[in-house]
DNA sequence: GTTAGCACTCGTTGAGGATGAGTGCTAACG
DNA sequence: CGTTAGCACTCATCCTCAACGAGTGCTAAC
């Protein structure tokens, strides 16, 4: 358990730090006003908290840095969250206020927005469309051995594929199928779709129409989940170059190459559990932002968590104007999304 | 004009210098052997090249460096395109044979491939629309005020948008607009769509459908251009960092900061005209990449321009390497868009 | 318990010198 | 007359070394 004073000189270095990204020694810290001892006191709790594990000290003749377990120690108990600046309140009213008639486009701004007002790199996962149901399906012939297969879902989305169609299927049985397949499937979550095809939906199609195996084989393929891409919105990458901890270029290069391995990034991030979230450092499931903070915030249509917002940036982060941010957005986008479904 | 000597030491020098990217100087291009002219006789040579703009010197005692100039010259007069190695090949050919069925999906994955044999980073600009016609159009509403129109192209492109539906109006009257709409401007060029509307197809809506005015407007909103986004494919981003041109934080942001902003990538690399271009720092529309260089190749369907694929890399450039994939793959995609297009 | 004083550590900065790659020029050579 | 050897000169790079100063830990006094 820290003393009082202890936490208030953790709470002043870690500050310090995230402002100024040099280590913080102890006469700046008495010279701020907030902590009234002298420099050689501090020091003696600097050597405490370092012992503790909650600081480090880059070379004996540097200040002290935070540690992660620093770090997360203020997360958890140190940092207050006030106010956010009329700045950011203004952008954020203004852009929930505006007519944005897509979930997608929602999720793609907000990212965008977040990017700007915190100058960190922001990962927003798209929605995740298997917590959501059918609303449509559609099938329409290309060619005459190609069809474009399209799937609308409750909430709008709408998701294509280009597909063989088995040969000697005519276009008034493809026509047919759709029509049992939207009688039957119209308000199945589309996780199940694919069960579906196995059980009454199969029977159906087999009754009435032919090559009916083929047929069900194509539309399996339509619905196969590893095929149904999840957007990924990147936004402020080059703000991490701004950062001085990442003046190098080859630190830069490994967050880069995550950044752009789309799958592995969708693990990363969507691994959050519902709500806010922040990983600090080697909390991170992936060794290339080991040095990293990660802040995620989940969002839920219908009570389904449909995806995640993400802000990425230097351990050296401002939690506090940060997790502020991330929980007005949160809270604004679940009304956006009440709002929106009706 | 250049002496045939001029044009060899030109070569030598651009050669070297785009594998090593370090200033040639006259002893070790005596000493490659194609040369054979002592560095004296080299250095007087080289002293009229620069003289003559072909090259520059970073300092006085430092080896010559090809100015654009010379890097023009090189890529007009003296570039020889050999033949692509066995594993470019082959990686070519196993990629133009899978079962790639959207067209999308090809110039994605040509993008990305691109990137991996070059490391380079590729820029690929997705179909632009407005060059194929209407397959289909569809409306369905979603509640009780909006509805997602999609429009399918005759290439099999699927685009989508969530629209407002004017108050008032019911289910059956937008089924009978999408019906008019079909069978009047299936096969219409996507960019005479909008015009369409203000001719006999807005005669016979107002005829047949109450609304009418709001429904074209809603109609219009679901057909202007500029909402009509354009799928830009960015690949290999890191690659950027393995060359010792950028190993200087400022200027990549400049560039990344361009990669982000997709309006203006896709204005400097979309202007390109059909077929092979190369644009030699300077040369390129953007000073962001004033000091790298962009190889372009259009990819077209039915004898419509629909896209552009770009490699971008320092100005020291592998040409020939590239110029001959491009030429390779440029050649690869004709022939997959009309297999594609039978 | 707090603080002033002081010796000590160690990264940073800048000056000076050696190194060497490469040049331009001149004179000699075939 | 084109080509080449020789040589003085330039200049970026590298290394060393000393001065500097920010910051510490420890001890003794308040």
């Amino acid at each position: 358990m820290l003393t009082e004073r202890q936490r208030l000189i953790l709470t002043a270095i870690v500050d310090d730090y995230i402002s100024s990204a040099e280590p913080v020694g102890s006469r700046s810290i008495s010279k701020r006003g907030d902590v009234a001892f002298s420099p050689a006191t501090i020091r003696n709790e600097m050597a405490d908290l370092e012992e503790l594990g909650y600081l480090e000290q880059p070379h004996t003749s540097a200040g002290r840095i935070p540690s992660q377990k620093g770090y997360r120690y203020y997360v958890d108990h140190l940092v207050r969250l006030d106010d956010l600046s009329p700045e950011e309140v203004k952008r954020l009213k203004t852009m929930f206020a505006e007519k944005i008639t897509a979930m997608e486009q929602v999720v793609q701004h907000t990212s965008t927005v977040l990017a700007q007002l915190t100058n960190y790199t922001s990962i927003a996962l798209g929605p995740e469309m298997f917590n959501t149901s059918l609303r449509h399906f559609q099938l329409l012939p290309l060619s005459e051995d190609t069809a474009v297969a399209i799937i609308v879902t409750s909430t709008g989305h709408v998701e294509n594929k280009t597909v063989p169609i088995p040969p000697g299927v005519s276009a008034a049985e493809l026509e047919k199928v759709v029509n049992i397949l939207n009688a039957k499937l119209t308000g199945i979550p589309l996780i199940q779709l694919r069960a579906q095809l196995y059980t009454e939906v199969g029977q159906e199609l087999k009754k009435y129409v032919s090559h009916a195996q083929e047929m069900i084989a194509m539309i399996e393929n339509v619905m196969s989940g590893e095929e149904v891409h999840r957007e990924v919105y990147l936004s402020g990458t080059t703000n991490m170059l701004t950062q001085p901890e990442f003046k190098d270029v080859d630190r830069i290069k490994t967050i880069w190459d995550l950044l752009e391995e789309t799958p592995t990034l969708i693990k990363v991030v969507g691994e959050s559990p519902t709500g806010i979230q922040v990983r600090i450092g080697q909390e991170n499931s992936h060794e290339a932002i080991a040095n990293c903070s990660l802040i995620t915030a989940t969002y839920t249509y219908d009570g389904q968590t449909l995806g995640t917002i993400g802000l990425l940036g230097p351990t050296r982060m401002e939690y506090a104007k940060v997790m502020n941010l991330m929980n007005q957005v949160s809270g604004q986008m679940a009304l956006f999304m009440k709002r929106w479904s009706r």
